[in-house]
DNA sequence: TGGACTCGCCCGCTTACATCA
DNA sequence: GTTGATGTAAGCGGGCGAGTC
C-alpha cells in the first residue's frame, strides 16, 4: 500500500464533507468531525436496510426538486448518497459499533457472496430491477450490490488480462525458439552451400535453377506457377 | 436542430480494513 | 503478539450515452 497519497486522503471522503457542508449543511468544524466520523463507524454492511433507506439509495437521490440538482449529476448523487449515509449512520449507531472504531464488519457473508457470484455468472450487469431485487433479497443496499458487481467485473478483468499475458509470454517463447531454429537452419544451408559437394547433390537444372548473381532459386520461367524464391540473406 | 445540462452507469485507481501465513 | 501479503468493500474522479429543455 502506497502511503504517498496519505495527506489526500485520510480516513474520510473530503469531497463529501466540503461540498455537503457548502450546499446543505453548514457546519462548524466540530459539526464536521462528528459527521466524519460517525460516516465510517455507524456503517454495517450487515444490517439489513430500511425500506426508507433502500427508497433513497436509487430512487430518491435523483429527485428533479432536490436542490442538488443545480451541482453535478454526478456530485449530487455522491453527495446525496453520502448525505443518506450520515443521516442513517447515525440512527444506526448501536451499542457494538459504539466505539472508536470505524468501518468494522466490511465482509459480507458467504451465504450473500455466493447468491452474488451466482447472479454475476447468470448475468455481469445488472439493470436497476434486478440491483433493487438482489439487494432486498439479501438485505443489502443497491448500492451495495452495485460495488460488489463492479469489483466483481474488475476482478474478471483482472484474472483475463493474466491469462492473456500468460498466453502471449508463450506465444513468445515458441516464437523465439522457433526463431533460434530457423538462424540454426540457415547456418547450416550457408555452410552447405560453401561444400563442393553442394552442386553433386543439387536437382537437375531442369527443375531448379539458382541465379548466381542475387542467388535466387527459381523453377524454369516457363512453368506457370509463381516462383519459388530462397533467399540466403545476410 | 444543435447545444447545454442533468442523470445514471461504468471503469480505473485508490484507500481502509479483514484475514491469513 | 507482530508483521507483511493478499483479498475485498467502498470512495472518488472522469467518461459516456440518454433524456430534457
Amino acid at each position: 500500500m502506497g502511503d504517498t497519497d496519505l495527506g489526500l486522503s485520510l480516513s474520510f471522503p473530503h469531497h463529501h464533507l466540503r461540498t455537503t457542508s457548502q450546499h446543505h449543511h453548514p457546519l462548524t468544524s466540530s459539526d464536521r468531525n462528528y459527521e466524519a466520523r460517525s460516516f465510517l463507524r455507524g456503517i454495517d454492511v450487515n444490517r439489513p436496510p430500511s425500506a426508507s433507506e433502500e427508497c433513497e439509495d436509487d430512487a430518491g437521490v435523483s429527485s428533479p426538486n432536490s436542490t442538488l440538482s443545480t451541482i453535478s449529476g454526478k456530485r449530487s448523487e455522491r453527495e446525496a448518497n453520502a448525505e443518506d449515509e450520515r443521516t442513517s449512520s447515525r440512527g444506526a449507531m448501536s451499542d457494538e459499533d459504539d466505539g472508536e472504531n470505524c468501518r468494522k464488519k466490511l465482509r459480507l457473508s458467504k451465504d450473500q457472496s455466493a447468491v452474488l457470484e451466482e447472479s454475476f455468472r447468470e448475468h455481469n450487469t445488472l439493470n436497476p430491477k434486478q440491483k433493487l431485487a438482489l439487494a432486498k433479497q439479501l438485505g443489502l443496499r443497491p448500492r451495495q450490490v452495485e460495488v460488489w458487481f463492479q469489483n466483481r467485473r474488475a476482478r474478471t478483468k483482472l484474472k483475463q488480462t493474466e491469462v492473456d499475458c500468460e498466453f502471449l509470454k508463450r506465444c513468445c517463447e515458441n516464437l523465439t525458439e522457433e526463431n533460434r531454429r530457423l538462424h540454426k537452419e540457415v547456418q547450416q544451408l550457408r555452410a552447405l552451400k560453401l561444400s563442393p559437394h553442394f552442386f553433386m547433390h543439387m536437382s537437375p537444372p531442369t527443375t531448379l535453377t539458382m541465379c548466381p548473381s542475387c542467388e535466387h532459386v527459381s523453377v524454369p520461367s516457363t512453368a506457370a506457377a509463381p516462383t519459388p524464391r530462397i533467399v540466403l540473406g545476410p
